[in-house]
DNA sequence: TCAGACATTAAACAATGTTCATTATGTTGG
DNA sequence: CCAACATAATGAACATTGTTTAATGTCTGA
């Protein structure tokens, strides 16, 4: 079966190639300039080739998607590991931001644009959701444990077992913390804020960062 | 010169038709779904004549876009001057999130869509920003102040001179008020919170309202 | 060797935003 | 009232998208 394997991994390294491909044109020319005419030109083949390994557009994005959630929960991770447990959320806040700013392309894609199509699994972002369910009653477990989103809940929680006193029940102050990154990222890049000279823009954020602590922690 | 007036007044009735047209489809329909075909055929006139009034699609978007901020603004003082200035920004909030909630479609056009092309007056929006100015170091009072931001500042300062004390300077308090009401939405608007069920969901964004004082006041 | 599976391509398709020559209509000056 | 002109509306056409397909070539397996 070895001719087999090859001709899988020869599928497996085009593919690879289609998504780099993209992902660069993506980052150096922006989402509109990435056509699939584009792509094809990239890799050097015609545009009808693209669809030998991908159904669609859109299962290019996806794969992306994906891509670039596995480089953010690296980057989450390798920031939070590097501090003792007390500092954790600081350190992940501060990651998440210089994640955004120095890859605003790559949160384009993951968090800003509108994706219709996209199969929502989210399999690298959600947390687990164990409270009451609605219909059930019971607890659902998630299959999901590696996400930035379940680390930061992680972050939290162990705060809060170092005796740091929530101001609410740890799913909201999850929520807190990572809409309040969010919105300042996402309003950032849409050039919301562009009002602000960049050197006290640096400064607010380095006070927003401090700030994801005390608005979900009383002390 | 009553002819031309009428001129005139018919030009600005169809150009009020075609961004009727325009945000009904974008409501109902949906921002792919809202082209220039679609429009004309909305308005019963072939697709060229919409060029007799707008340069270009962009342009109607921006027409949109500024109405919606229209919209937004009478939304967030009316609740704003229902309350006394205590309770103010958290009303403010609570109106913020509803008006996304309530509108995604607007809010989508607003704060989520990537425009390139707009020209980011933003003139309901920005707040003054009368900080250090980086170059000629004296203070630049822009000539906007009726926009929701603003609002949100001034509730704010009021907060501050009834005593509460802030923990931040004002304008970073401002934009994490911002940040934490657009980072909401935009994260659930997008998708990225339905892994929790809607009333646990309703619960927590009723928090997250209550959270904006406390995450930006000491007290 | 040969038949079938697969990859590649160019061409074509439909749908988009946009432009343009043509037609029609209405306005204005004499 | 008429002739010239400005303007608006139209349908066809264009370029650019994503996508499909028929044809061609290539390689694999028996």
């Amino acid at each position: 079966m070895s001719i087999a394997d090859r001709k899988e991994r020869e599928r497996q390294e085009m593919r690879q190639g289609i998504l780099q491909a993209a992902a660069h044109l993506f980052v150096t020319e922006g989402f509109p300039k990435t056509t699939i005419r584009a792509i094809a030109s990239e890799i050097e083949y015609s545009p009808g080739t693209i669809y030998t390994y991908f159904k669609d557009k859109q299962e290019i994005l996806n794969a992306l998607f994906h891509q670039f959630f596995d480089e953010l929960n690296i980057a989450i991770r390798t920031a939070g590991e590097a501090v003792e447990s007390t500092n954790r959320l600081t350190a992940i806040g501060r990651a998440y931001i210089d994640f955004a700013l120095q890859n605003p392309e790559h949160y384009e894609l993951m968090f800003l644009m509108n994706h219709e199509r996209l199969e929502k699994n989210l399999p690298d972002v959600s947390p687990e959701v164990d409270c009451f369910d609605a219909e059930t009653g019971k607890k659902v477990e998630s299959a999901q444990d590696d996400g930035s989103f379940q680390y930061m809940q992680e972050a939290i929680q162990l705060a809060i077992q170092s005796g740091r006193q929530p101001r609410y029940d740890l799913h909201t102050s999850t929520l807190l913390a990572w809409s309040l990154v969010h919105g300042i990222v996402a309003l950032h890049i849409r050039g919301f804020l562009q009002m602000y000279p960049p050197d006290y823009l640096q400064i607010m954020i380095h006070h927003a960062v401090d700030g994801i602590s005390s608005s979900i922690f009383l002390d």
